[in-house]
Parts: C-alpha cells; sequence; structure tokens
DNA sequence: GTAGGGTTAG
C-alpha cells in the first residue's frame, strides 16, 4: 500500500517491524523497490531473503528478472534465469512471459522466440502473445511483428488481442512505412473495443505520420475526443509535421495546444526543435530552446542540445555551434558532435580544423566505429586532402577498427542460441 | 506479492 502510494520508505519500515517474514512480504517489498525505480536495492533485499530460510517461488523471481530488466544487466539476467531454471520454475506461464520480454529487450530475439515456442498450444496467452510481437516490433522486425498478429487469429475463439496487441502492431506497422498495412490496421482499431482508446490512437498518429501520410494522422487526431489530447496526443503530431518538414504547422499546433491548457514537455519541444530544424527556421529553433528553458523551466537533454547543434550547423552557422556546445552545461555526448562533425560535411569545406576538433572528440567517445572514420575521410576528400584520407585507414589500421559485427550466444534449457549483430534470421 | 503498453531520430 505504501508503495502504491510512493512511499518506499514507510513501505520498508512496515517490513522491518514485521516478525515473521515470508516469502510473500518479500516479494512486495522487493517488487515495490523494483517497480518504483530502485531495482539495485530490490536485488540487496533479494540477496539478504536468500541468506534466510526463506526460499524464493516463481512470483518473487518475476520480480528479480525484472530487475536485472531495468538494470540493463543481461549477465545478470541470464544468472537469474539460470536460478530460475534450477529452482524448478522454468515452465510457470508468468516465467516464461517475462523471461520472453526480458530476452527480447535485450535484443536477444531468437532466444525470446525459442521461449515462446515451448509453450504449449492450450495454454494461449494474450500477454504471452503480446510480449513476443512487442518483442518484434522493439527489434525491428516489423514483418514478424504482423505475421504473429495474424496468426494470433487462429485462437480467436480463446484469446483476442487487446489494447497492447494493438499498440505493438501498430509500432510495426509504422516501421514498415506501408499506407495500406496502416489502413489495415487502423480499420482494425476502428472495429475493435479500442477505437476510443488514447494510447492506441497515438500509436496511430505517430504510425501515419511514419508512413507518409500526414494527414491521416490528423484525422485521428481530429476525431479523438478533446479532452483526451494529451501532453502526448499533441507531441505526437507535432513530431509528425516536424518528420514532415511543416514546421509552420507544428509550430500552430504548438500554439494551439498551449490555448487548450496543455502544458508542453521535454519531448514536445523535442519535435518542435526538429520542426524548425527540418525546415532549416534558425531563429524560431533558437527562441522555442530559449522559451523551454526560461518560460517552462524545462531542462534540455542531450537530444535537445544535438538538435540545436544540428539546427545550427545545417543552416552553416558552425561557429556558432561550436560555442553552443563549448557553452553545454553538460558534457557533450557522440550524437552533439555527430550532429555538429555533419554540419561540417555540409558546409565546412573552408575550415577543416573545426570538423577535426569535431573527429577528435568523438573518436574520443567511440574509438571502434567505422563510420566515424569514414565520415572524417570523407571530409578530408571532399577538401581535396589526399594524404590525410590514407592517414585515417591508417589510423584504422593501427587501432584494428574494422566493419566486423559482435556477436554472443545464449544457454537455453542445454541448446546455445548464437545471437548475432543485425541478425533478422529467425 | 507477478506477466505485455502511447510521443523523441536518421
Amino acid at each position: 500500500m505504501y508503495f502504491a502510494c510512493g512511499d518506499a520508505w514507510r513501505a520498508r519500515q512496515v517490513f522491518e517491524g514485521m516478525s515473521d517474514r515470508d516469502v510473500v512480504s518479500w516479494t512486495s517489498l522487493i517488487s515495490g523497490l523494483v517497480r518504483n525505480g530502485c531495482p539495485l536495492q530490490g536485488l540487496h533485499h533479494f540477496a539478504s531473503m536468500m541468506h534466510s530460510e526463506v526460499r524464493p517461488d516463481f512470483v518473487l523471481l518475476v520480480s528479480i528478472l525484472k530487475a536485472y530488466m531495468e538494470l540493463d544487466d543481461l549477465p545478470g539476467a541470464t544468472g537469474a534465469h539460470a536460478l530460475v531454471v534450477k529452482s524448478g520454475f522454468d515452465n510457470e506461464l508468468d516465467v516464461v512471459i517475462t523471461l520472453t520480454a526480458m530476452y527480447a529487450k535485450f535484443g536477444c530475439i531468437l532466444a525470446a522466440r525459442a521461449l515462446f515456442d515451448k509453450v504449449p498450444t492450450p495454454q494461449v496467452n494474450v500477454i504471452l502473445w503480446n510480449a513476443m510481437i512487442s518483442g518484434y516490433s522493439k527489434n525491428g522486425l516489423a514483418k514478424e511483428a504482423v505475421q504473429l498478429f495474424k496468426q494470433m487469429r487462429k485462437f480467436a475463439r480463446s484469446m483476442t488481442p487487446d489494447s497492447v496487441t494493438l499498440l505493438s502492431v501498430i509500432l510495426a506497422s509504422a516501421q514498415l512505412g506501408s499506407i495500406e498495412i496502416a489502413e489495415w490496421m487502423e480499420a482494425y482499431v476502428q472495429g475493435s473495443e479500442y477505437r476510443d482508446d488514447v494510447f492506441v490512437n497515438t500509436a496511430l498518429i505517430d504510425m501515419y505520420s511514419k508512413a507518409g501520410s500526414i494527414a491521416h494522422a490528423h484525422a485521428v487526431f481530429e476525431r479523438m475526443h478533446v479532452q483526451e489530447r494529451d501532453v502526448v496526443v499533441w507531441s505526437a503530431l507535432i513530431a509528425g509535421y516536424g518528420m514532415h518538414g511543416h514546421a509552420k504547422e507544428a509550430v500552430t499546433l504548438f500554439e494551439d495546444m498551449k490555448r487548450a491548457g496543455v502544458k508542453p514537455n521535454d519531448v514536445t519541444f523535442l519535435g518542435l526543435l526538429s520542426a524548425c530544424k527540418h525546415a532549416g527556421a534558425v531563429e524560431k529553433g533558437w527562441s522555442y530552446f530559449q522559451s523551454m528553458k526560461h518560460e517552462y523551466g524545462i531542462e534540455p537533454r542531450h537530444q535537445h542540445y544535438a538538435c540545436v547543434v544540428d539546427l545550427l550547423a545545417r543552416a552553416g552557422h558552425l561557429d556558432r555551434a561550436y560555442r553552443f556546445i563549448t557553452g553545454m552545461p553538460i558534457k557533450p555526448e557522440l550524437s552533439v558532435w555527430g550532429a555538429f562533425l555533419n554540419g561540417c560535411k555540409m558546409h565546412g569545406h573552408s575550415d577543416i580544423a573545426l570538423a577535426e576538433c569535431a573527429a577528435q572528440h568523438i573518436f574520443e567517445l567511440q574509438q571502434s566505429n567505422a563510420g566515424h572514420y569514414v565520415q572524417l575521410a570523407n571530409l578530408y576528400a571532399s577538401a581535396g586532402m589526399w594524404s590525410h584520407v590514407a592517414g585515417v585507414r591508417v589510423t584504422m589500421r593501427e587501432r584494428g577498427v574494422s566493419k566486423e559485427t559482435g556477436c554472443s550466444s545464449i544457454d537455453i534449457n542445454g541448446e546455445m542460441h548464437s545471437l548475432h549483430a543485425g541478425d533478422h534470421s529467425s
């Protein structure tokens, strides 16, 4: 209850005062911590529990797996998976669902699929299917996601898609960029009980923006009830106009949104800034960046800085962009210098020193990416500095930079599944 | 006490 009120401290107080701690009370403490952004503390308590007499059950292990997901810790996650197997819970449906989502989250889509396929068909469960479909969507395997959605309908008697299913398939449709599939998805939504679902409609707006029809996206927005248009809905449409380079419409929408009494957030500004960037509206974007900080008190994140740098650099304001970067209150990340270098490539033939400076920062942050070296080489080439081009190649060889992809493998029930970066096979 | 989810970019 205290966790539900956001009071982790009180929750722990109650727990400490309990004399007979069973696995259920441990679980409520640990899952509460994991869900409230303190996965490390949750694992810490789990270690304490393991030193006591209490043994974990499958419900607790689900929370432990989620803790490692939160922490982005694949070795820890596979270790927890091993504990699940050792404890004999690897056939519990809830556990299999978590494991499927977990491996998908880590990009190990083949491992996720192997777990999914292991579940016997009578146990059809929407959440399991959702875990697999969204796993495909999030890993860019849109065709597989749509295909699995179509397969799901074979079980229509025992299982119907819910809003989460629809969100995942809409996300996949957005990646396919096909207006036919987008319209097919919208028709499906219209015929379902989720036609007025805010989440689903937001995803539809995003889908149409990415599939190339901002008019369709706007139509979805218009159909929504006014009171349902929250900041995420507005932001999705603003970003959509931005993607299409319609800065004027994005700005108008932004003003409409403010008039409607909806407060913009950091994502809204990102869409707005990106709209200005695509349209080359330097001063407009600059003033929105200022108002974001001073008028709304929103602290810019790396993406905002990268966007402003991109905005300035694309327009050829290289010196201004450089000064902006050096004045940043946080350490510029790869994306910031990357945007700058990109601008140099477009405009910097005369000022190769600035580009070299950007490249230097980039190599410092990520030495092993061949793409950066190629970019610098291209820049030298466009400036006719051929000896420098050759120099870049020498540096690459010296540092052992090549274009090979990474590979790792995962053990599921004694079977090794090999995973390659960018692997799309199944 | 547990499982899947909407807006950010090229």
